[in-house]
DNA sequence: CTGAAAGCGCTTACAG
DNA sequence: CTGAAAGCGCTTACAG
């Protein structure tokens, strides 16, 4: 393997202090048009790139963030890395891209020789290491920059980027009520799930709001995974009346739970109606596509890394818009 | 922020030189086994981690590669991290996962920036930039090891891991043909990307050799996007006779197909059938769950990783194996 | 505007 | 089995 150039190679060939070259690596001030145009000539001529190794060990900032998560969903991880990179990248930092394990017992420890093996000068955390309160009280402790994208738990501490998942839950409530669905059955995530307890909360407040007594046997439990909606749905297509009105906490629970109807033979949305969650990339590949709502998935990571970087926020946390996409799995409720 | 331990903190505490500590961290022969235990209390008591910056610096390896990719699919690219991600774990390697723009003018002069900058001791290539001969040939000139994931051009060269598309194509087509059928329309992926072709090519040798003709008309050319999936469909739904069955090169366009058949009122797999290729996450969440070709994703960047760091390899390429899943979308041809 | 010295936190190569 | 010296490729802090 052919070995790197490095800066003092350049600064012999452009016939000046290696020091010199390093100010028009870092774009300092105090050095002559003419040196500048000559040294930037033999960078690009040797492609020579400076050793990140070498920068972080001798400057006082590593220019490098990670970006923690433990999600199953290929989905949602795809946009959190692609959003949070893209702001990172235009601001001059690296993104490390790590998986956790949030269920090993030394995670606190982990993460933080993470941060002492790569000179870390930030964290992004994702769901649902957001809602590890050991973790936020180690890393305030630390005094080490972070910034939480959809902070479950203590959402007015720190730096964070969420939608209102509350209101969204309304607003799909208050859609398939407007469509005049009453009987509309809920299926919930994980219990340990902010986001599941938030949405659920938002069910509740808008049948409640039109006057629409919340009926817990409508309740299911499910674990956002499709094959929990299957299974929520079937326990819910035994009940007479039937309800008419499915709304799943996510996509996958909700393409569930419309497999379910298709097997059972019950026209969706003509005889039943089933809301998602997430607008994720299965919300428009199953038929009839789901009414769901946009989680800004991409963009709560790209202001993330921006309000920890960026230097010019002016708030600590940052809620981002939800939009609800009425699509074909919804329809008006089936006359009695 | 509190800044992190070094080397010589540590040494100090423990009452030896900070070579010594070194010897242990490394795991090297020639200490006492008194003086290991007390080394490793001490780094234990301050969660003392070395900084792979300095280390990168000073030792001949970084113990650092980087898996590119530029692919627009959620399922594999996290997949192929996942896989990678895990045997380098196991290797001792960190793996920076690093999305890059294959239209890039300079993709070439970007990729040897990267492995300069981050002193990379190899390379994951992934599709489509394992198909890209001047960046291999750019490798090969440097001596930098790389090993690629389904190399779609020079499948002999170097390390590799890949599946087989061109038989996989013939079995499915193969099933569909058991089946009955005999008007079987393909859809192909982009022209640029060789696993596409290959399947074409299963799809077409297969045919043959069932004495069936190869119809071009009834191959119509995708993207691999479930809207060119659908679009393609309903170009087919017109013809009359209509083809019985659809083979389409991947997952996300059979999902097209199948919403398309869904929406023309043509019941799947009673009057039509359908397969895809890959077995993604879309495959089990539509209805009803497609027949398609598992590919081994995960396990194809598993073994990349393992070929390329391992050591242990006994073959520059290895061909993993597909599994033909046969779910409800295929079904005994129409009788006329 | 430019440069020589010191040092970042480790490993390597050499001694003892 | 253990240690002191040199050096990796840069930035920082100080001079001129």
């Amino acid at each position: 393997m052919t070995t790197r150039p490095t800066i003092k190679e350049v600064s012999k060939i452009a016939g000046v202090s290696f020091k010199t070259v390093s100010r028009v690596l870092n774009n300092e001030k105090h050095v002559s048009e003419e040196t500048r145009r000559r040294v930037e000539e033999v960078v690009a001529q040797l492609n020579f790139r400076p050793s990140h190794a070498a920068r972080i060990l001798a400057g006082r900032r590593s220019f490098q963030v990670a970006l923690l998560y433990d999600n199953p969903s290929p989905y949602y991880v795809f946009h959190i890395q692609a959003g949070a990179m893209e702001r990172c990248g235009e601001l001059g930092y690296r993104l490390l891209m790590q998986p956790v394990d949030t269920t090993a017992r030394h995670l606190v420890q982990d993460v933080l020789a993470l941060v002492d093996e790569a000179h870390l000068d930030g964290l992004i955390l994702s769901p649902p290491l957001t809602e590890m309160p050991e973790l936020i009280d180690a890393l305030d402790k630390r005094k080490l920059p972070y910034v939480r994208i959809a902070p479950g738990l203590r959402k007015n501490h720190g730096l964070a980027t969420a939608m209102d998942d509350v209101a969204a839950a309304r607003e799909i409530t208050r859609h398939l009520i407007d469509l005049g669905h009453r009987a509309i059955a809920f299926v919930s995530g994980p219990e340990s799930h902010v986001s599941s307890k938030d949405r659920m909360a938002g069910y509740r407040q808008e049948l409640e709001a039109h006057g629409i007594a919340f009926d817990p046997s409508l309740v299911i439990a499910g674990d956002y995974s499709f094959a929990s909606g299957g299974a929520a749905a079937k326990a819910l297509f035994v009940r007479t009346p039937r309800p008419t009105a499915i709304f799943a906490g996510n996509d996958d629970m909700a393409a569930g739970a419309l497999a379910a109807a298709h097997e059972a033979d019950i026209a969706v949305p003509e005889a039943l109606s089933i809301a998602g969650f997430d607008d994720s990339d299965l919300a428009r590949a199953v038929w009839p596509p789901l009414t769901t709502i946009r989680q800004p998935v991409r963009q709560l990571a790209y202001a993330a890394a921006d309000l920890m970087l960026s230097g010019k926020a002016v708030v600590q946390q940052l809620t981002l818009e939800h939009e609800l996409k009425v699509r074909a799995t919804t329809g008006p409720a089936p006359t009695p």
